[in-house]
DNA sequence: TCGTTGAGTCAACAAGTGTTGAGCGAAGTG
DNA sequence: CACTTCGCTCAACACTTGTTGACTCAACGA
């Protein structure tokens, strides 16, 4: 029988993990507003006062729930275009839960909006220091923008014509659209 | 003084299509659920009874209000390149406030990601005829997929790389991009 | 063992929501 | 002019929401 931890510290950080990844589980699926804190508690069986104790408010446990770690710069050896078609979760395995729920949030939620704004800012201007063209970002920010679209389609949308693709076959199809933007 | 048209049916259509633009605006801008039909009614200048009297539910307004026209087919004789740039607003001006609300709500609101991925279905069936290829609805999913993406940061999300860039010099360098998917 | 701490619950509040029914007053009709 | 019709408003209901404070009880330190 190891249950039961018992100890407070342990159970504190148990349950707060719990009430996190409940949190991240239906802010993925249903966005910010649509997620009440009732909803949570209940996934992470807890009272909904008790999330509230520990997060402060529910601006605040979304933050804390979908905190995506910042993305790390472009490797300068690599291609550009292979390192953005693996980036986005189209290589690695799915997307953490935690970018969905960002993704799925940013058009109804300010706070959602201006943190993905920025993320994907930051790899515009990294991709457009990748590429040597007048129209440099432009480009970047078109190659950016596919890669939102194809996810958006593909893991928020469902579009019936991807939900039966392969991460790799859609990798393998989109990758000369891409390297059309990258190269003048 | 041609103010008051003080005709009974006459008013009635006007109020009801001052609600229905307060409606589609707000919609546009905030998404399904943050809108309220109080504030509908207040930019119309009208009581929030009347728009429940009218419309009889905020879903059947919203429904009302965002109802896209349908796409119309492909003209077989035109590249469908050209015509999907042209087509998502790239060209023929701002996409309408209708198209807006529904993209925006999208991914928050079950019954719009239902219509969207419809629409969306039924645009990449189109695509896909008109492309001959072994995966052509493939293909033709990516290249929706790389539109609707341009439009949600451009438009929705407005990507700072996009915002000062005219809907032509974006459809220009996005053309070899969709046509390296078009063709083989 | 005893008092303290803190995880967790319970019940409630205050604000905002979609929605409803009664009613007012002017446009329509005879 | 009466009488009806209907566009429109007012006030309220029922419900959900985020949020709070008092309370319970087991783990903890002395």
């Amino acid at each position: 029988m190891e249950g039961t931890p018992t100890s407070r510290a342990e159970r504190r950080r148990r349950t707060e993990e719990r009430i996190l990844s409940a949190a991240r589980a239906i802010f993925a699926e249903c966005g910010f507003q649509r997620t009440t804190i009732r909803a949570v508690a209940a996934a992470a069986e807890v009272d909904p006062a008790l999330v509230m104790q520990y997060f402060g408010s529910k601006q605040e446990l979304f933050e804390q729930a979908v905190r995506i770690p910042s993305i790390p710069p472009l490797d300068g050896e690599l291609d550009p275009v292979e390192e953005l078609l693996g980036r986005i979760g189209m290589k690695t395995g799915p997307l953490p839960q935690a970018t969905l729920a960002m993704m799925r949030s940013m058009l109804t939620h300010p706070d959602a909006a201006e943190e993905v704004r920025g993320k994907l800012d930051g790899q515009v201007a990294q991709l457009a220091d990748a590429i040597d063209s007048g129209d440099a970002e432009l480009r970047a920010a078109l190659m950016v923008s596919t890669m939102l679209g194809v996810t958006i389609a593909h893991q928020l949308l469902g579009l019936t014509a991807l939900r039966g693709a392969s991460p790799e076959r859609i990798a393998e199809t989109l990758r000369p659209s891409l390297r059309a933007l990258a190269d003048g």
